[in-house]
DNA sequence: GCCGCGTGTGAGCAATTGTTCGCAACCTAA
DNA sequence: TTAGGTTGCGAACAATTGCTCACACGCGGC
């Protein structure tokens, strides 16, 4: 059946041509194999390719009881407009592959509202894992705002661009901030964000409707110390004034109070205040992060929460 | 690790555990005996259970060239509005599966619409295997008629209902229509569509932005036979008279114009009629749908088509 | 021109998965 | 109460899959 000579296309592809067939169609390798006229091993070489090039996407369309009480308890708890606790994959394992395809869920049952919205959105790990498993789907009405830049000290941007990949897949306007994180001086900062494109973009994302953050936590390794972002010195000198995470870049302590001083004085994103008729959503678990989830939640930074199991059930203990 | 002693929940919630540790978590099924506390025959099970029962969706983001070739060819050829085309499983396999899942992708294109709409929609088990493959998202903004009845001669509701299972997943407002598919008499008909709320339903369908419907054959074993709406001798009637398919009961011969009489004169459903501003989009594929499709295309009953490879290749030889 | 070096390939093997079978528990009807 | 049927379970086995390894091919540097 090698009636595809012109098959050779793109590497990518066959790959998607063999995982439809094994995943969509249920075929065996050997199948596969002989449909496509390749041996088997290449075969299972582009259904794994398939997968590692994230053009398989797996979803769960149930919604587990457990769960479900989780989030009502969360919700009367905190006071939450919104929560989502996804199941979770064993204590051993990265709680951001379990919360990343329900927050895309949410994200994604955000943007299909027919109002036009402002959406504001951070950065870091667990949201590009969000958006990495997001479906295409075209959004023209709405409108995309980042938080907070992610140049890291050194000029690089960094790899976890959140709002690029999501205005790809949402085909929705978007307004990058051309920004570092964390500004050298407080004057530095002062500077960055008095120039024209920064005060809209800043404007815009101050008045978003929805906004997703991720929580940082300050113990163990903190992402804004991973990232550089900050020396192991300035992290050292927020936690001495008691921070226990950070949301966007900025600091905030035990009772979900931000702080005054320390690196937070050369913060260049936008600092989320909560109002009432804004819907701001964490997005984060695992043991790491709890403290810094619970402060952020007890303080009100934040009105919902997508996290998994057992940072549900610690949360709630 | 047996922390679930309330674990018991439902059936399903197992198995949508499991379900979620093996695909979502990548564990094997060992891991998740041990992690659920159950035999690994038992977790076999449940991830066999939750993919039967349809919780598992499992789509491909990647659209392949060759395909975009067919879709791009088929509009040219045909003036389409909009052509899908889906990879082929084979030709051995039921074209259903392959068309059923990009024809949720269209579908939820169309609610994802922030300007509200009426979508229409015929029956059969087409549409029902796409309507299976969706995913969840509230649009109330929209409202979904039907094109006609789905009752068979004997009263009872085909098992093939796609309007109400499309409510559940959409909650947008529907209006099913209760009537047979095809009436006994010209006279019941005629009688059926005078009643009232019949009435409104035809006037919503009439005038909705977007249908999608299949297409059925008449060579072979018609769904409108293996469904019992007609007889053996009707279907061979209508074949005499020239009829080379059907859509939403509605019969057409070889150049695509409806027949004026046999069973026709008989079908309680809309007819659609082609115009400009509509997108009516036919979903099917199959050696044997062909000539139905063929015809349909050509005579301009529809302009849009979701089909597969094969089919396509063969629409464009 | 020849030599590494990286990339891609198929063989073979180990791990994982799916299926069949017999057994036991439970329900149902005489 | 008991026979008959149904359901669910785990053991064993067969099929499928994923991994490792040795090798071939193409390419740039010497």
């Amino acid at each position: 059946m090698s009636r595809r000579e012109e098959e050779a296309a793109t590497p990518l592809d066959q790959a998607a041509r063999a995982a439809w067939l094994y995943y969509v169609g249920g075929a065996t390798q050997d199948q596969i194999a002989a449909e496509m006229g390749i041996s088997r091993q290449r075969a299972q070489r582009l259904v794994a390719k398939a997968v590692a090039e994230g053009l398989i996407h797996v979803r769960l369309d149930h919604r587990v009881s457990r769960c479900m009480e989780l989030e009502r308890a969360l919700t009367r708890r905190y006071g939450l407009k919104r929560a989502r606790v996804a199941l979770s994959l064993g204590k051993g394992a990265d709680p951001v592959k379990a919360i990343a395809p329900v927050a895309a869920e949410e994200l994604e049952r955000i943007f299909a509202q027919p109002e036009p919205l402002v959406v504001a959105l951070g950065t870091g790990r667990t949201l590009r894992a969000m958006v990495e498993e997001m479906r295409a789907i075209d959004c023209p009405q709405h409108r995309i705002a980042s938080l907070n830049g992610n140049m890291a000290p050194d000029g690089t941007a960094s790899a976890f661009d959140v709002i690029m990949r999501l205005a790809d897949k949402v085909r929705a306007r978007h307004y990058p901030m051309p920004l570092p994180l964390v500004a050298a001086t407080p004057e530095e900062r002062d500077l960055f964000i008095s120039l024209p494109p920064v005060v809209r973009a800043r404007a815009l994302a101050e008045n978003a409707d929805v906004a997703f953050v991720g929580v940082g936590e300050m113990g163990g390794e903190p992402p804004l110390l991973k990232d550089g972002f900050l020396t192991a010195a300035e992290i050292e000198e927020l936690r001495a004034l008691g921070a226990v995470g950070e949301i966007t870049g900025w600091s905030y302590d035990d009772s979900g109070g931000y702080l005054q001083t320390g690196a937070n004085a050369r913060i260049a994103g936008v600092r989320l205040e909560r109002v009432a008729e804004k819907l701001i959503v964490a997005i984060a678990a695992g043991a790491k992060k709890r403290p810094a989830i619970k402060a952020a939640l007890k303080g009100g930074l934040v009105n919902g929460l997508i996290t998994d199991e057992l940072t549900a059930e610690a949360l709630l203990a």
